[in-house]
DNA sequence: CTTGAAACCGAAAGCGCTTTCGGAATAAGC
DNA sequence: GCTTATTCCGAAAGCGCTTTCGGTTTCAAG
């Protein structure tokens, strides 16, 4: 049960280690009979290199972290498998491994970042869910260690990242609503410590400016991104005295809330009181109503994200790596037209 | 920018690299003050073992690897990300890492757990979403290398597994239906090579027997595991002559697209056809109506399935390790009782 | 004061692989 | 036939850590 060896090779095939070990690995010093005598009695023996020696050997990791963002969210990450899997795509097409971890607190984190890029497992890092000020991507330039952010925070310009444009997407989505009627639209949004949240806020505040409706702070609420915290945000402005007729919200979890807030009472969304979600989940489709929202180009991204930071750590400068992609609104039946009852009566 | 290698340390401290790794790791033959000063000045110098380093040298590679199961669901795979959190949990408190891999297909499946197991990066495999006869499993069995699965194959008497009592869940489910007067109960299931279909279907037999209900093939869908399949199955069982009164499915996916199917014929589920899923994924409170399930303790299951691993890599005997739990009944709004209308006129 | 046992640490080999360097063998050039 | 290039491979050092084996010291016991 003992592993085929390296050295157990040499012995079988009359050669020493260091020969064979280059004909492995395309030295141009070897004869191409032996490269492949090589190659043959490697497959019979089964020999596979030991990593970790090899590892050591070169001093390249061979492996990349991501950090699983933490979940706020009950409802899971519905993509993360997905992102996961897009990830492990690209990386395995070089023979690299697909580490992940995460954190239970900020000092835990920084203390896993520093094990992590000190203790020669990996050789970059995949960052998700960045906050607006985030010390993991400040520590992760201090130490000068490769890393891309899946989105990116307030200062992106030194770093790479792939990133959604959060401020557009929702200054599309404001002015969808705008164009069905509505004036007064209430904002579900997540705590703007993240930088999503707080660039989609910017684009409601655009949209709104731009459509000259005046920003009013209290209709935009800011909860945990989970649909019990959007459901009760949705469920206190909905019974004020001066209620939106219209609800933006940061993510889909969060609008699914605002719909059960709505059909607890007994009103009809898309109908009485539009909803737009983000994050274009296909769950939403089966909610009620089905819910419209903005729908971001998820099947590539973790392709694409394994891909740049490979390049970066090839050597690539990490600031030509930044790519921004655009979120797509997808209608569903959770907007509709303002009622004309709802029309500001002066 | 040199990391500080264990040579510096001890170099710092006057002492030999083998008597500062002993100190590191807690051996008896070291007195209480080195211990001490070497744990200082390592804190000071930033210093972290290098993990390829001491995996080489202990031949224990500290980390294992998760198969992420194909995702043939257009709907992702919810908890992934929670079940990796657990799973880290448990490794992290030893210090080990999580490695992730998925497949594209069953041969290319083969092969990286070959290089998996011989290359020396994992001590142990979490599989998951097993089949009736599962390759990965002899494959790992026959090469004596640790792993559990999270669920079973149809032969599971020798390997360590933790699974739900698929055949109990989908026995309980029918009853329930039965219960609410219904006799043509149609079953949307997996494909039956996934033993946890094949299970939920004895399941289902296993209660219409006792209800002395009559087993009708054509009333039984095999379909994929997504909203789609399950929309288009139910669409065609509701169209046929007989229709079932209720449904039951292998997963909430599934059933999701049985509710699209009947909305989308102007009936109401919960009222005219019962519907219940499989998964108890929370974002079935929000659908039209809320789907009725049978849910199951996910939480604690990323760290069962770790420690159970860790365990047996420890040297436990991996068949003290087979657990079964039981899902829960979660009744929300999809099921009710047959209509009158319904009963058979015979 | 000697002796034996503890307590503590240094020396060195080894984990399995990579890579540089130099040397032998072969081929080419005059 | 001798020199200069090429081609091909062996030798050996090294990656950073662990661990066994002895060898000093120290200290209590005789």
């Amino acid at each position: 049960m003992k592993r085929t060896t390296l050295k157990d090779l040499a012995k079988a095939l009359e050669l020493t280690e260091g020969t064979v070990s280059r004909a492995l690995n395309g030295y141009s010093d070897i004869s191409a009979r032996t490269v492949e005598r090589v190659a043959n009695t490697a497959a019979e023996l089964g020999y596979k290199p030991n990593q970790n020696a090899r590892r050591l050997a070169t001093g390249v990791a061979e492996a990349i972290a991501y950090l699983i963002p933490q979940n706020h969210s009950s409802l899971a990450e519905p993509f993360v498998s997905q992102l996961l899997q897009g990830i492990d795509d690209s990386l395995s097409r070089r023979g690299w491994d697909l580490l992940v971890s995460h954190a239970r607190s900020a000092e835990d984190e920084a203390e896993k970042i520093h094990r992590l890029i000190k203790s020669g497992r990996i050789g970059g890092v995949l960052l998700s869910r960045p906050f607006r000020n985030d010390a993991r991507i400040k520590l992760l330039q201090k130490a000068r260690f490769p890393f891309v952010v899946h989105g990116r925070s307030a200062n992106c310009s030194s770093y790479a990242w792939y990133d959604i444009d959060n401020e557009l997407a929702f200054y599309t989505a404001v002015n969808h609503l705008v164009d069905l009627g509505h004036q007064r639209i209430g904002f579900v949004g997540a705590p703007l410590y993240y930088n999503f949240a707080y660039q989609r806020l910017q684009g409601y505040k655009k949209a709104l400016e731009e459509n000259i409706i005046g920003y009013d702070e209290s209709i935009v609420a800011i909860t945990e991104m989970n649909d019990d915290a959007g459901e009760s945000a949705a469920a206190n402005l909905i019974d004020s005295d001066n209620p939106p007729t219209a609800f933006v919200c940061t993510s889909d979890t969060q609008a699914f809330g605002v719909l059960a807030a709505i059909r607890a009472r007994g009103l009809k969304a898309g109908v009485d009181i539009s909803v737009m979600g983000y994050d274009g989940l296909k769950i939403g489709r089966h909610t009620d109503p089905p819910l419209t929202t903005m729908s971001q180009p998820q099947a590539q991204s973790g392709r694409e994200l394994a891909d740049m930071l490979l390049a970066i750590i090839d050597g690539d400068d990490p600031v030509q790596h930044q790519i921004l992609k655009r979120a797509d609104l997808l209608l569903r039946k959770s907007d509709g037209p303002v009622q004309a009852s709802q029309y500001p009566s002066h």
